[in-house]
DNA sequence: CGACGATTTGACTCTACTCAATGTGTGTGG
DNA sequence: CCACACACATTGAGTAGAGTCAAATCGTCG
């Protein structure tokens, strides 16, 4: 039997335009895809970087999704972020070489490993390349900015509320329904991520289900009046 | 007589091992330094550049300090970084070719102005150049990342503390006292880019003050016990 | 089927906010 | 050089939103 994987190629994939090869021509997108490997599937809670590990390669997420965090001083994990298909992870270690962050499969997903040297040289030769990586790293740098703002000053509802209108986007960026979606990390891991205790998050999800804003079915989440969720997030 | 300006260069600046010359050798901080303009000083309060105003230039801090911020939906205004000497502005527009927040002054600054397309073909052609940029991007994601994590999930003071500490660092990085400091930013400043509001952080410097970890005389702090504070902010 | 982790709901508490009043500094114009 | 005005900062009192603690229920994976 041969690799089922082996027929994966950037140049088929369905997140090429959110992902590294953006506007990249064909000549281009097979030479990106050279330097690419397919790294085995990773299961849920398998660990797939750890902070403090040297950074030899980034990670395109192509199926399933994550969570990357840190410990802090007092051994409290935080989460700072949530991957989704098409999705790098590792420009926040470029600077250090080495990984700043643990990065954990929330579900079984599969990546992309790109190695940082080849991918350097690519650069080099190729603008469009180049132009992609800053843009990557650019709208990193604006979204956790961006979050920053939403986070302070703004009350438990309107974070939850900008959470699930956030992702909603990001599915649908993705080709899937920003109207129902599965929400693939736990209460604890939102409320960590929003600075909210695992008992608001709850509260707040029974609270706009009353209101007949989602439904909400364990995992699951409808969005059923989006443009009163999306001024709730305000 | 002749332009004031006229002798500085990337080569005596002071703030080169911080700012894009890093680790560029002669030849290359010189080539760097030809495309590289000398901004007029702007004033006090002066905005260098609006949200939605098109990206041409990145614009590296000489001396003085600003502060960025973006107008969210209700108009209020969301501070998301102080930029000191040394640090490079704009990294966050370079997505979407345009800023995507307003930088104000906080006091008389000095600016150099580094146009995009030049940098880019530079880049192209400095492996150096091309990598300090890649860390300069990175370390902002990561320290925006983080401050996330260090606002989320602490208490007020823990958050002034943190704040405190993180400018002492910066300062010395900078050849400057980390042990005693000149607040350009109001305390509403601070507040709104903390998530706290200004009554708060007037009091928990009073605090700090009282419990003898700073000393704090308008806008000029003074670190009486660096690690005490340094604990607090975990 | 059983055990453990995740989620929900309730009761109480406390931190940081708002509102209000007063004090302090800075800068401008006469 | 001084006086006045305005922005900035401090301090106090009362309040509310989100946290903590506790207990019950639900789901999932051996």
């Amino acid at each position: 039997m041969t690799n089922m994987t082996s027929h994966i190629h950037c140049q088929n994939c369905s997140m090429a335009a959110l992902c590294l090869p953006y506007q990249l021509d064909q000549e281009g997108m097979a030479r990106l895809d050279t330097i690419i490997q397919r790294h085995k599937p990773i299961q849920k809670r398998d660990i797939l970087v750890h902070a403090g590990a040297p950074l030899k390669f980034l990670y395109a997420v192509r199926s399933g999704s994550l969570k990357s965090y840190t410990i802090d001083d007092n051994g409290v994990e935080q989460i700072i972020d949530f991957h989704l298909p098409g999705d790098v992870i590792g420009f926040d270690g470029l600077s250090e070489n080495e990984h700043r962050s643990y990065t954990q499969a929330l579900e079984t997903s599969m990546l992309c490993e790109i190695p940082i040297t080849a991918l350097d040289e690519l650069a080099e030769q190729m603008p469009g390349l180049r132009r992609q990586l800053w843009r990557l790293m650019s709208g990193e740098i604006f979204t956790s900015k961006q979050l920053l703002g939403t986070l302070n000053n703004r009350t438990a509802q309107q974070r939850v509320a900008h959470f699930l209108v956030t992702l909603a986007e990001r599915f649908k960026e993705r080709g899937l329904s920003s109207r129902s979606y599965r929400l693939t990390m736990t209460r604890a891991d939102i409320g960590n991520y929003l600075g909210l205790s695992v008992e608001t998050i709850s509260r707040i999800l029974s609270n706009l289900q009353q209101e007949g804003v989602i439904e909400v079915q364990n995992k699951l989440v409808e969005i059923i009046e989006p443009l009163r969720l999306r001024e709730m997030a305000q």
